[in-house]
DNA sequence: ATCATAAAGGATAAAATTATCCTTTATTAT
DNA sequence: ATAATAAAGGATAATTTTATCCTTTATGAT
């Protein structure tokens, strides 16, 4: 369903928006060791996510991955198009060209409903809202190695 | 969602439905032009789902794959769980190994529902049933190409 | 100003997926 | 029996995805 690239990205994001619920900004090795991904990996991963805003960046000291208002009202939605695209949502799930509604493929009408439910999934909660639920930072690790 | 073997895989195993309506075996060659995949790449894929007893094979002149009574009831999840396994149905869909009812993922109970819709989506008509609706071996090609 | 730190970016490598080619085996037609 | 046909299977190659390493750029601390 999910990259694994997506997988990272996801969890790092959560990981992102915890740590700054607490007012800490993490570095990309920090992220990488917390959600079980290599780091140099995980730190290409957050840079797509930073060009996309989906979380914000600082370089330097003290620098490092954090989100703030600006990043609040995004949703796992907007990870998965930064990383996987809009394939999961929008096109023909078997990759036909020309699959329309007066040419359907076999599973065009019924993919509908499925994206109905993915699109609910990803974005019934804001990723802030999601991070709130995980847990205290304390337990994170449990939850994400 | 599915990867591109997959997609290979359902269209090749409706066509062969298909075929099988009106008689027809088909071979590899003609799966692969007809679903617009290369046919050694058709080839490899029809082993698998004829090793996984979703379709018939025999070898020789007028041999060529088909369908029989025997594969009537199979349907696109046994399609799926053949060449992409079960990712799609069991599993933390972020990848977690220790994700579970007490420890979850942020989508562990959403996923649920999304499940749900998918499964039903693959198994609410067999393979039959699709092949007879996708229209008569002429229109194959326009859907398939 | 200088140094240390951390993200950004480029180049490369490893692994997995997708694709091709060739040989072997089974089956049919002659 | 022999030749022709088509699937099965093995080996290899191309492409994409995942992963690593090193240099550059920006920022903060001293």
């Amino acid at each position: 369903m999910f990259s694994k690239t997506c997988q990272y990205a996801i969890k790092a994001v959560i990981y992102i928006h915890k740590q700054s619920l607490v007012g800490k900004k993490v570095g990309a090795k920090e992220i990488g060791q917390e959600i079980d991904a290599p780091d140099a990996f995980t730190a290409k991963i957050l840079q797509i996510l930073v060009r996309q805003q989906v979380v914000g960046s600082f370089k330097g000291p003290t620098g490092g991955f954090f989100v703030d208002k600006s990043h609040e009202s995004k949703t796992l939605k907007d990870v998965v198009m930064a990383i996987d695209g809009d394939g999961l949502f929008h096109g023909c799930s078997l990759g036909l060209k020309q699959c329309s509604e007066v040419n359907p493929c076999p599973l065009h009408f019924e993919i509908s409903n499925v994206r109905t439910k993915i699109i609910h999934m990803l974005t019934v909660k804001s990723l802030k809202q999601l991070a709130e639920e995980v847990g205290d930072g304390t337990t994170v690790l449990a939850r994400f190695a």
